[in-house]
DNA sequence: CTATGTGAATTTATTCACAGCA
DNA sequence: TGCTGTGAATAAATTCACATAG
C-alpha cells in the first residue's frame, strides 16, 4: 500500500491526528502507541494504523510511533509547513468568535485580515487586526493572502465568494449555509455550524 | 431497496437537503427536479435520487418531488418534527456566535438556556436567556432538556460532559476540540472549526 | 419527452487477522 | 511479549444505465 494515493477519508483523519499528536508532544512524549493515540481520540487503533501505513515507517513493533517525525509527515502531506495567511470576510458574531479562536493557530494559519461592509466596524481594531472594507478585498493578492473565511449572511456569501477568487484566494471556508460556485481551481469547504445538531435526535435514544 | 436501513452517509445529508427544500419552499415551489435541487445544493443529481429512494415515494416522474412531503419526511425521519430543547454550555466567544446564529431554528432547534462558570457572566441576559451558573445544569432533567452545545474551553470539555450526562443528557454537540468519553447511551458529535480548514491546502493548486 | 427509482457495477473505506520485527 | 504494518476479506457508498411512469 505503500505508494498508492491516500484516501480521502485518511486526509480527513490526519488534522485529527495531529491534535492528538501536538497534545502529546506537549506532555514530553516521543512516542505513542497506536492504542493509546486511539483511545485519546476516540478512533479505533486499527483504522490509526491503517491510515498511518499510507505514507511511511514511523513506528517501531513493540514500541510505538515516533511523535516528532509523524507531526512533520502529516504537516507535510496536509501542506502546512508554512504558515499561511488568510482573510476573513464578516465580522459579526461568528467572524469574530473565529479571529478569537485559538485553534486555527495549531495548524499553521494566522488569520491576517479582516473585512466587514459595516461602515461603523471599519477601522476598529480586534485581536490586534483593523478591520477593512471589503473594496480593500482586492489587495489581497499583493499582500499574498490566498485563503478565505466566509462569515458573511448567506444572501451575501455567493458575491463574497466572487469577489475572494478574483482576488486571487484559491481556498475559500465557508460558515454561511448556503452552497457557493466557484471555478475548479478554487476548493470550497462549506460548514453549516446547525446542521450537526440536526443529525443528532436520530442517533438519540427514544425519549 | 425501499426497506433498507437508511446510509449513514445518507442521513448526514439529510439536513442539507432539508435546507434546500426549505429554501425552495419558502420561495412558493411546490415541487421540485433533483436536478434543480443538486445544482442548488451542489451534490449530484443521481445522489439525491439515490437517497431519496431509500424512503418512499415522493416524486413523479417528469415533473420532480413534491416538496412539503419530502420536508415532512425527513423530518420524521431525522426526528425533527418536534422543537427541541438545548442547553449551551460556556458563553465566550464561541457561545455567544451560537447563541445569535439563526441556522438552529430552520432545524427545530430552540437554544433554551445558557450556563457559564465565570460570576461576571452570570445573570447576564443574551439574546432573551439569562445566564446560569453551571451548578444549575443539574436542573435540565426537570425542564426537558435532553440536548445540549458545548463551548467550553478544551481542559473543560469532559467534565462539562460528565455534568451533562448525570443531568440527563442524551445528544452532545462539542466543539472543544477534545474527544470526550460518555455512555454508550450519549450519542456526541464533536467538531473542531479550524479543522476543516487544516485540510483546504492539501486541495488547492499549488502556490 | 422529462425525470424518477433502482438493480447492478464499480469504487472506496473499514475491519480483520496475523506475519514479522524490536 | 507488545505493537507495527499490511494483504485479504468484508462492508459501505457511489456511480451508472436504463426500465418505467406521468
Amino acid at each position: 500500500m505503500r505508494y498508492h494515493k491516500i484516501p480521502d477519508e485518511t486526509i480527513r483523519r490526519l488534522p485529527i491526528y495531529l491534535r492528538g499528536l501536538l497534545f502529546s508532544a506537549e506532555q514530553g512524549q516521543e512516542s505513542i502507541s497506536s492504542r493509546n493515540l486511539a483511545d485519546f481520540l476516540g478512533i479505533n487503533s486499527w483504522q490509526i494504523r491503517k491510515d498511518f501505513s499510507y505514507f511511511g515507517d514511523f513506528g517501531t513493533p513493540g514500541v510505538g510511533y515516533d511523535i516528532k517525525k509523524l507531526i512533520k509527515q502529516i504537516n507535510k502531506i496536509l501542506k502546512l509547513r508554512v504558515v499561511r495567511r488568510a482573510a476573513l470576510v464578516g465580522v459579526g458574531n461568528l467572524g469574530l468568535a473565529i479571529l478569537a479562536y485559538p485553534g486555527f493557530r495549531i495548524y499553521g494559519f494566522d488569520i491576517a485580515a479582516a473585512f466587514d461592509i459595516n461602515p461603523k466596524k471599519i477601522g476598529r481594531k480586534i485581536e490586534n487586526i483593523t478591520i477593512e472594507d471589503v473594496s480593500n478585498l482586492r489587495t489581497l493578492k499583493k499582500r499574498q493572502i490566498n485563503l478565505a473565511i466566509i462569515t458573511v449572511p448567506q444572501d451575501a456569501a455567493q458575491q463574497t465568494a466572487d469577489a475572494l477568487v478574483k482576488a486571487g484566494v484559491k481556498g475559500i471556508l465557508n460558515f454561511s449555509p448556503h452552497h457557493i460556485t466557484v471555478p475548479g481551481k478554487v476548493k470550497v469547504i462549506t460548514i453549516d455550524i446547525a446542521m450537526d445538531l440536526a443529525r443528532l435526535p436520530y442517533y438519540m435514544p427514544a425519549g
